[in-house]
DNA sequence: TCAAAATATAACATTTTATAACAACAGTAT
DNA sequence: ATACTGTTGTTATAAAATGTTATATTTTGA
């Protein structure tokens, strides 16, 4: 409802979802949370386009994004809205959480810095190379070709973007203590 | 409204909404402090609005963008916005993404870097000249003639705008393991 | 220049919406 | 069965928005 209408009144959902209005604040409160809608007086709106506010800040992680942004990744997600994380490590994670909200996912070849797609980039991990941004690291190339020739000489795996996205989510999800989730 | 007339009466507000004229004053004095309009002795204008703010990144890839800008893509909006994009592709994203707000859109002839409309260029893609910026690459052209001329030795494909849209969507939504959505 | 009319502002009252604290309830593991 | 957990609804209270009235300011026209 939010995402077509752009605004809906509290009100509108309680009856729709016939809850009390309670309800509704408290779960749109999650939803807020995670930056997905903003809630003004009276009712809940898509979050707001960010073509003025330049984003400088990691959507995920928080991290101020340095200009040249070389590893950066960019979400253009429904409703003009594009959020940008600090690496493809935080923008996967990101892009997963979001999940069907996500219309298109930007990142750039590591070697030549062309942005290219990420849903069809390949991804390199667990390489000798640290850039020092989020761990465990992932590298963003443009083609297989330059991925598989970078391996040979850093080390690391070359992955599709699902087998990434597993692997870090993996990673992240892992406890010290060994007992999964 | 104000946009449209560029002048209003509060009270033509007032009953539009339906509110009180206190209600409008208040909701104005907001715009006001965001610099967005002017109120005078009864009604609001549109206030001007000074672009100086360069955008030095791209809008929606947020790369930097290099001062002769040879490749950019201009989007002039409604309320006085410019957006500004690294080249072709994003900007035909970005355009896409927008809709209607974009009122105009320029771009620059590949050769001659004569500034033209978006609309009504000429697109070639799949050609064999990288210029390294993003993947799928577009390059724009004033005329028809020096965009064949180009391919003759460069290849790639002569395309309007709407053709290219379709296809830079299409190569952006691609997913990496085949399945389509 | 001045008074009358029109419009704006300030202060307060009213209405609407949000939040916090608590109680009721269902499901789950012990 | 019992304690625990998490969700929901209810109530009271707080916060925000809106409307009303009285007063100030600006404009208009003689």
């Amino acid at each position: 409802m939010i995402q077509e209408e752009g605004h809906v009144k509290i009100r509108d959902l309680s009856e729709k979802f016939e809850v009390s209005e309670m309800t509704i604040h408290r779960d749109l409160k999650l939803l807020m949370e995670q930056g997905l809608v903003k809630k003004i007086f009276g009712g809940v709106q898509l979050q707001e386009v960010s073509n003025k506010i330049q984003q400088k800040q990691c959507t995920y992680c928080h991290k101020p994004i340095s200009n040249e942004g070389k590893l950066t990744y960019q979400l253009i997600l429904s409703a003009n809205r594009i959020e940008r994380t600090c690496c493809a490590h935080c923008g996967i994670l990101r892009h997963k959480q979001l999940g069907e909200v996500v219309l298109q996912a930007l990142c750039h070849d590591f070697m030549t810095n062309t942005t290219i797609s990420a849903t069809t980039a390949w991804f390199v991990m667990d390489t000798s190379l640290q850039m020092g941004c989020c761990e465990p690291q992932v590298l963003t190339f443009g083609n297989k070709d330059h991925a598989e020739k970078f391996v040979k000489g850093f080390e690391g795996t070359v992955l599709r973007f699902e087998e990434a996205a597993e692997r870090v989510t993996e990673a992240m999800q892992a406890s010290c203590c060994s007992k999964q989730k």
